[in-house]
DNA sequence: GCCGTTTTCGGCCCGACTGTTTTCAGTCG
């Protein structure tokens, strides 16, 4: 029996209960046994007793070990039965819970999209308690963009989006602070909506210029401290702005930065210090409300660390303080070894790059543009590789601080072969390996390429290795645990490409990783200066894993980093 | 349904907003 299904199971009898219109915390008490479950790192054989697991009791356990020998669930079924199918996509409009679909379903027989359209026209829906006509009118409009709106959005959007709203925030001058916080501010990689915490004493005035100022589509809520809207753009974003003073700034950028798992775990720590954290501050057994110039001190309150917000998902990193201070962060980073100039496809020139590099702080890089097959992006020939390289270290002649390395991304071909001959790449400080092509092979075949790249002694790195695109492609589906282990063996260093249209290695990749000891490179991809910036999103996606610095070969000293390039030179 | 170094019963994180009410339930994050 697959772990996954056993949490997607309780998953389904969570949401069915819900439906049933049962108790909440009884609804709740399954998503934490999934939750629970999901969060252990043993396989199924190795627990013994799952009662032993925090979450999972006497009635999950029973449904988990039914699971486990007929591989179904009675209790699943028995609600599958009871409860019609076409009331599951209904709890995804705004508005509607458990309690409410239950009573429509109970009272006027409701179980589908359809015959909740023709009550609402009849005006049936209206005469039911708890209901009137606003409800009804809603309900009718929602109804309509039903499936239409994405669920979620992939952080590529939400980035840019992000840093349009900074920017009108940094503009109102009655803004003392902002930030955004939710699971942006964590570096998920696709994310409900965006939440913005705005520091401020005059809230109409600013709630005023954010109403005007902002394409908006819709005013959902409008509050004393919560403004939500929908931006009037091709793929609408729901954006929620929390407005309080700059006292409560960091307890409220804790809170809504989430994730709703951490803010559950510092709450209960706090309840037995007989304290109760809300979003407006720690309230002390005395009945004071205390308050905090940042998070750090909100944290260190509690005797704990600075948690980073990308580690903020299940609880467990309440369980793993020391391991914090070794997580890679964007100040021990010291080089980009993957970007692109005007001699392939990039924007910039390699003094352009090199300048933008040295303003940055950076002590080292690498210009790696793209190989001759790649004729769309003017890949450079054996030729060409020659004359850049002379230019690049002509940058260094000029740069005595700082050292350009001249490297390129070189294509993996279809028939499995490199882009350049081991001569060329003999005379390369950094070599990338890449796929951009037939994607569609099989796996076998995606793997033999991988292959020859790997035990090519002159190859130091895979690129982006599965070639994914967030929301939009799978990329090529190679077996990455294989490709994991060759990496070790071989001493090649695998890509967290941080362009956060790819953000490959993902997660769970870096993690296996992470047990090879297999040296991950963060690199920003940048086809032009202003990209230089995804670095910030690369090393907190890093963080996810818990990757630590000494594994990132961005942290590296440029004496270590060339040790390491010519080991087989 | 789960949990317990005050508890085997009575809590379960806490608060805002909306729409329905006329003090509150449901939903949401």
């Amino acid at each position: 029996m697959n772990k996954k299904i056993i949490i997607k199971t309780l998953e389904k009898i969570a949401l069915y209960l819900e439906l049933q219109g049962e108790n909440p915390f009884k609804v709740s008490a399954f998503r934490k046994a999934a939750a629970a479950l999901e969060g252990d790192q043993r396989s199924l054989n190795e627990m013994e007793d799952i009662t032993q697991i925090k979450g999972i009791g006497k009635g999950t356990a029973a449904v988990i070990n039914e699971l486990i020998e007929t591989g179904e669930s009675t209790q699943l079924k028995e609600l599958e039965e009871k409860t019609p199918k076409g009331l599951v996509p209904l709890m995804k409009l705004p508005g509607l819970g458990g309690k409410k679909l239950a009573k429509l379903y109970q009272e006027l027989g409701i179980d589908s999209v359809e015959s909740l359209r023709a009550a609402c026209l009849a005006k049936e829906v209206q005469k039911l308690a708890g209901f009137g006509a606003k409800t009804e009118e809603k309900i009718l409009k929602e109804l309509e963009h039903l499936g239409e709106r994405s669920e979620r959005h992939p952080i590529w959007q939400l980035e840019m989006i992000v840093i349009e709203i900074n920017e009108l925030l940094s503009n109102i001058k009655e803004v003392q602070k902002y930030s955004v916080a939710g699971s942006f501010r964590r570096v998920n990689e696709t994310s409900k909506d965006l939440d913005f915490i705005v520091a401020t004493d005059l809230r109409e005035k600013v709630k005023e210029r954010l109403l005007t100022d902002l394409a908006i589509q819709e005013v959902v809520a409008d509050g004393d401290t919560k403004v939500s809207i929908v931006l009037d753009i091709d793929d609408p974003v729901n954006v929620d702005f929390r407005l309080v003073t700059l006292d409560e700034y960091a307890t409220c950028l804790h809170h809504f930065t989430g994730s709703k798992d951490h803010n559950v775990k510092m709450r209960q720590l706090a309840k037995q210090q007989g304290k109760k954290i809300s979003e407006y501050g720690v309230e002390q057994p005395d009945g004071t409300v205390q308050t905090f110039k940042s998070e750090e001190e909100f944290f260190a309150h509690f005797d704990l660390p600075f948690i980073p917000p990308t580690i903020r998902e299940n609880g467990q990193e309440l369980e793993r303080l020391d391991e914090i201070s070794q997580l890679v962060t964007l100040d021990d980073i010291v080089t980009d070894l993957h970007m692109h100039t005007t001699w392939s496809d990039g924007a910039h020139s390699i003094q352009e790059m090199g300048k933008a590099l040295i303003e940055r702080g950076y002590t080292h890089g690498v210009i790696t543009d793209h190989s001759q097959f790649l004729k769309v992006a003017n890949g450079l020939t054996p030729e060409r590789l020659l004359r850049q390289r002379q230019e690049i270290y002509a940058f260094n002649d000029d740069h005595p601080q700082f050292r350009l390395y001249a490297g390129t991304e070189m294509d993996i071909l279809p028939n499995g072969s490199l882009d350049f001959d081991n001569d060329v790449l003999k005379s390369l400080d950094f070599v990338i390996a890449s796929i951009h092509s037939s994607f569609t092979q099989s796996q076998d075949k995606i793997m033999e390429r991988l292959w020859t790249a790997i035990q090519n002694p002159y190859v130091h790195m895979i690129a982006h290795p599965t070639g994914r695109v967030i929301g939009e492609r799978d990329g090529y589906n190679p077996d990455i645990p294989q490709l994991i282990k060759w990496a070790s063996e071989y001493g090649k260093i695998l890509e967290l490409n941080a362009n956060p249209y790819r953000l490959d290695l993902c997660v769970e990749h870096l993690k296996l990783a992470m047990e090879y000891n297999v040296p991950i490179a963060i690199n920003t991809d940048a086809h032009a200066i202003d990209q230089l910036r995804f670095m910030d999103v690369g090393t907190k996606y890093a963080q996810k894993a818990w990757v630590k610095k000494e594994l990132v070969v961005n942290t590296w000293s440029t004496e270590k980093f060339e040790t390491f390039i010519r080991k087989n030179k």
